[in-house]
DNA sequence: AGATAGGATGTTATACTATAACATGTCGAC
DNA sequence: GTCGACATGTTATAGTATAACATCCTATCT
């Protein structure tokens, strides 16, 4: 399994992939996938980015009558109860989720330049299971979350012309 | 290297050997450990549990004058930087690292029954830099957080008794 | 069609987390 | 002893999240 977010990929696909694979599951599971609920994952489908609550919260404002944020966060909610997103805990913000369907314990590469998130995953099994086991812990949910710079902005600095 | 905090240790030893090391380390590098950055790494040793900056704020308002937040904040910010604690970030809180000294990226454990937060490390080398490498990404720092249920708690539910 | 029950959304208010900005104090180097 | 650097005190405010209650929509049963 590769990072989906930095680059090399066509992202039309990925907008219409993601949603398609969301009403399928909604629809399998009985789970409604309202206007609203939609209108909150395409916009963090827009791009491989993090939004805050309040940045989705002005998206929807602008786009017809004032929203309060509880609006926002019951859907994010819902997004990421069912793993249609997933929130960034160091940034307080939210990424729509790049392997929609797949049971997965994601890792998440937030570039600190241009505030992109790529999500992938453990290549070789996961850490903490081992880690979790040794220490006699019953692991329910992880969150793996690192930051640095991804390859086009550390193109960018190497060639920084001006 | 072994999960330090749900049980098996030496408290008392555990919270003078963290402070003895942050003097030493802070003598070595020129920093200072002043009265209040102590007492809060003190607060934060006293139990392998995260605080919130606004817990630690109603301690140190208990021992004296009124705080306000910004103390506790920039005691936080010198302690997180220098590595004698660490922030939890799915729970906007703290704790005392559990290894000063030694550089590491740890792994938190947090048990959603009693709140405690083992910190451990990667058994066999560090996951993330493989993701990272195979992606491109120049890892800078790294979060990794599991919730789940401490050996403690999960030998309490099974034996629950009444 | 009407009654009803569950869940989804609207709305107000407020709690919790964090930092900006500026004043004041402390301590060591010169 | 004064100067500069750093630490703390203080006020105000920004940013993130949820409680609580009202309303509405939709699916189902009769």
């Amino acid at each position: 399994m590769t990072a989906i977010g930095f680059s090399g990929h066509d992202h039309s696909a990925c907008i219409s992939d993601a949603l398609a694979s969301a009403e399928a599951r909604c629809r399998e599971n009985g789970w409604r996938l309202t206007p609203m609920r939609r209108r909150v994952l395409e916009l963090l489908l827009s791009e491989h980015r993090a939004l805050g609550a309040y940045d989705l919260l002005k998206l929807l404002s602008e786009e017809g009558q004032p929203r309060q944020p509880p609006v926002v966060y019951r859907a994010l909610a819902f997004l990421t109860e069912h793993g249609f997103a997933h929130k960034i805990e160091r940034l307080n913000s939210y990424v729509a989720c790049a392997h929609p369907g797949s049971a997965h314990s994601p890792i998440f590469l937030i570039c600190s330049a241009c505030d992109k998130v790529a999500e992938t995953t453990s290549p070789s099994g996961n850490p903490l299971e081992a880690a979790a086991r040794e220490a006699g812990f019953a692991m329910e949910a992880a969150a793996i979350e690192a930051s640095g710079t991804c390859p086009e902005c550390r193109a960018r600095q190497n060639e920084p012309a001006e």
